[in-house]
DNA sequence: TGTACATCAGTGAACGCGCGTTCACTGATGTAC
DNA sequence: TGTACATCAGTGAACGCGCGTTCACTGATGTAC
């Protein structure tokens, strides 16, 4: 039941900051360890961090801004994930996007739980303000530059232009929630021919 | 703060089943407006049958075997609409697997969280006998079928012919999810026009 | 026809629990004079 | 150099709440004799 750090000396003057980024950590955690907001205790995310619970009010005014700041964390692992593999990979942008959308699904993966709630905006009604910066409308981008840098290279996208961000973000979020859910192949090398089976059926020459 | 049901007269004798209809429904209701699992309440789903919280243990034996019925009749409704959409639709097997996928949109778009739940096996440690009957194995054989209907009226279907049940359903659940979380264009003719390109990419003659 | 009894649908009160949050506090450490 | 004081990081105890579940019950109604 010790859930971890017994004792944690407390912070020195003027790095009081540093538990901030304790908790942030913590609370990444254990969300992927239960799954949902919900389920989240701030006593449960205090005790991993090995602190009291109000000592999270120093630096999150409530459960909400807790959660939203770990989300936003996540999704920048998310996204230099993404940016890595597309630098790793070969000076070809097919083989960008395909280096791209791969990592994507490695990160769904290793992250399942959290990789749902980033695609949860219904937990705790959020202002519009807040849902303008969802990733998704940088993901959507993302996927639209990758596109047209194939067309820069000579390739040519079968079917409506505009709609084909989103069949190649749509397919491939939902192949990783069905595969997240479907008891039989878990297999995640099936990711990956499903990526490649969608560039070759968006992608011609 | 009165949820409804004020006065409920007892059912007859030999009618107790009855109340389990009900419940069924409540919970449908309810889990629909909360938005998940851990947000329904037991005492919820008794106020709004019009009844007292002990009374749901007559007809189910926890939460769990409470919120897993419901799921199942939601799925049967979805499967339902499906059906009945194939059914209108012109004698053609592209039509009418058109029409099953608007259906399938139009369930998500009127159930949203409903929708979601469907495909959150996480929700309580369920054993792999029920995973096994979950309906995302009877729905990628419905698309099967609706594919080989197609090849049988003389389509083809490109690129690999295994995943094609996959790219479908990928795409289209991963389109309705995206529009859920997305803030912009509420239009759910978008789906339509979604689910029409994925048909468009996929089958040539 | 009357009556004892079993069955059935449903209840009221209580259990122990963990939760988010508030409050007034402690005690170490740097700073001003 | 010594000391009063402000600041800072963090705490312990308590709040009120709603939850899932258990328990022993009530009272209407059908059935056997």
């Amino acid at each position: 039941m010790n859930e971890s750090a017994a004792v944690r000396p407390r912070n020195p003057r003027g790095q009081g900051e540093r538990l901030r980024e304790e908790l942030l950590r913590a609370t990444e955690r254990l969300l992927e360890e239960v799954g949902s907001e919900d389920a989240l205790s701030l006593r449960a995310v205090a005790r991993a961090a090995g602190v009291a619970a109000p000592s999270i009010y120093r630096h999150f005014s409530d459960k909400t801004e807790l959660v939203w700041a770990t989300l936003e964390v996540s999704y920048e692992r998310l996204a230099a994930a993404m940016a890595e593999a597309a630098a790793k990979a070969d000076d070809d942008p097919v083989a960008r996007l395909r280096a791209q959308l791969r990592a994507y699904c490695r990160y769904a993966v290793a992250h399942p739980a959290t990789y749902r709630l980033l695609y949860e905006t219904r937990q705790t009604p959020v202002g519009p303000e807040r849902l303008a910066g969802h990733p998704a409308g940088l993901l959507v981008r993302s996927w639209q530059q990758a596109l047209t840098a194939c067309e820069d290279a000579g390739w040519q996208v079968r079917g409506s232009r505009s709609e084909a961000p989103y069949v190649l973000w749509s397919s491939v979020h939902g192949r990783v929630m069905l595969w997240q859910v479907m008891p039989s192949p878990k297999d995640a090398t099936r990711l990956d021919r499903f990526v490649d089976e969608m560039l070759r059926l968006l992608l011609e020459r």
